[in-house]
DNA sequence: AATGAATGAGGCTTCATTCAT
DNA sequence: CATGAATGAAGCCTCATTCAT
């Protein structure tokens, strides 16, 4: 019985992702969610309270797996730079693996949605990012900023870059990405 | 009979923008726009053939009016640095003195609305851009890159620090400009 | 002055009429006559009340028109038989030379809308056939029913059959027309 | 879970059909024809697609009603014009008993709503009396003419009087009834 | 006389949610 | 647990008509 109710409650959820990042949040409808998951509109409120909750449950579902899957083999006692190297790394493969992941976290951090979600509980997650980065500029390694502004061009520059060549059905080669590895630490590094 | 009002066009195309960062494009309607502008739903109509017209013009208007306000005062003269210097300033600036435009673009952009938008349309706004980025690149002054990302460098984390300030209600310091202006450009510049 | 109103009266009413024979009457609305007739919508109404108005005296307009090119040669004093035939005849050249007409007049009078027309004014077209017939079943010439029951006869065979002759594309050859008469002479003389 | 309910489809159906007679097909909309079926506007989409599918299998269903009563009790052993004269009486029967179906017919098969209407399916339901009147023909007992000419005189004026008498409140006698098959059968027999 | 902008009412349809099975 | 029928509210858009020029 556990296991069935989770399978669906997934299946519900990638339904919704999908649909989102293909027809846009605007024309996302709770019928057509249960349509694309093979299950009555009903039984989607067995699983969530109603559509808003299902969304920001969805959200930080993706955040947490995002979060966990940069966490992954990440080891405290290594150098920074590893580190740094080895969570950039992460991003790219993850945004690769799960497009449909990254598009709606894309779509719903800008979207006016984000009301309502519990910021603490999201930067949670990134926390052990935010203690590597205080290392790093508490060492001297890293220009000494805000953790924000680090974390800004950890992300925003590669993760664009990817999006981009997802809409054009590119691949990225593994020289920009180390390119844009160089130009990130040039950027952070003191 | 009276004359089509442009200045009635332009209400109409702020109560849209100023509603879509209030309540996200999702619960953005026809209705709702025209109460917030002061006319009848059906004015819009003599304005606009439909919802998705009027969002993609509004888009056009806003990215040209960006575009324009970065080109200001640039002068192809100038050293690349100072060039770039000028144009990151002119972001800022942009940003903050607009901040419905600016958070409009980025929900527009991140959503699936783009869809029927003229890209090359879009992309001729920032060719001088491009040029620009080309020249310093062709001079050995900058990275050996694409220009998309020398821009994602040039764009994203600033813009990101700027609208994380905003959202929290502060103002960045001129310090805090100067600082990412630095990293920028050291992440570019060869 | 008087030349330019009538005209352009005229240009309006055709207008409808087509459109009403193309679209159907559910989907005609003032801003789609007035785009075909080359007027502003509200000029329209500078030459009827309103739209039913409008119906109204199209409808009376096309009746009229009608019952005229049926009377138009009528002499009383020729044989009833005659009489019938130069009627008989004159009804497939007035619905072969105006389809539009005739397909409005069957949309109209079979519509819900012939409420309101002024029936008897609508009789008054069509007095002079109402005499020929009771001269007819005066004489013995024709079977002694109701003069409605020997119009029927008159003009609904033939004016059904022309009416799918043009929706399919087809021409009547003067062979059926001659065959329809003599079916029809049949069913009504004595 | 409810199971959808023919009872409630019909009743949506009765509906539309008397609202299109008392006030024509030009001003029916769905809500009113939710009134007056007694249920939610939003309940008849789950019975029909929208408003043209609903008119389109209303018609047809209407159809094939009528072609059913027509048929009832044919026998293709009699000999022709007691077929003709049982089908003659059956049409009369039927547009007594079902005054709104013959006007919603009417009115149907004269607007411009046709377009999309399958007219095979249609003929199908009228094939035994093509079959009938070729039988009459072949036999030298009907006029040598096309069966769509024999149909035109079968039909028409019998329907039209009817409608007339309905229209004025009236009842057909039998003896007009009589006199007017006499007419039919005098202007389509040998 | 003629125009086209402006509007409130209403059109069709879909929505999120609840109900009854 | 799960379903799909049912609904009132709301969506986008068009309409007939009037207003201001």
């Amino acid at each position: 019985m556990r296991t069935l109710d989770e399978e669906k409650r997934e299946r519900i959820g990638n339904a919704a992702i999908r649909l989102i990042n293909t027809i846009g949040f605007a024309d996302v409808s709770m019928s057509k969610i249960a349509k694309k998951a093979g299950v009555a509109t009903s039984t989607i409120y067995l699983y969530f309270d109603n559509k808003q909750d299902m969304l920001n449950k969805l959200y930080l579902m993706v955040r947490s797996d995002f979060s966990y899957a940069l966490r992954k083999g990440y080891v405290s006692s290594l150098p920074v730079e590893d580190s740094m190297r080895g969570i950039y790394f992460r991003i790219i493969k993850y945004f690769e693996e799960n497009p449909h992941h990254s598009s709606f976290m894309e779509q719903f951090a800008s979207s006016a949605l984000i009301h309502g979600i519990n910021r603490e509980e999201e930067a949670k997650y990134f926390h052990f990012l935010v203690q590597l980065i205080d290392r790093g500029i508490q060492g001297g390694l890293l220009k000494n900023t805000s953790t924000s502004t680090i974390g800004a061009f950890l992300f925003y520059p590669i993760v664009h870059r990817i999006h981009q060549h997802q809409v054009e059905g590119l691949k990225m080669s593994r020289i920009e990405k180390e390119r844009i590895f160089t130009m990130m630490w040039d950027a952070i590094k003191n």
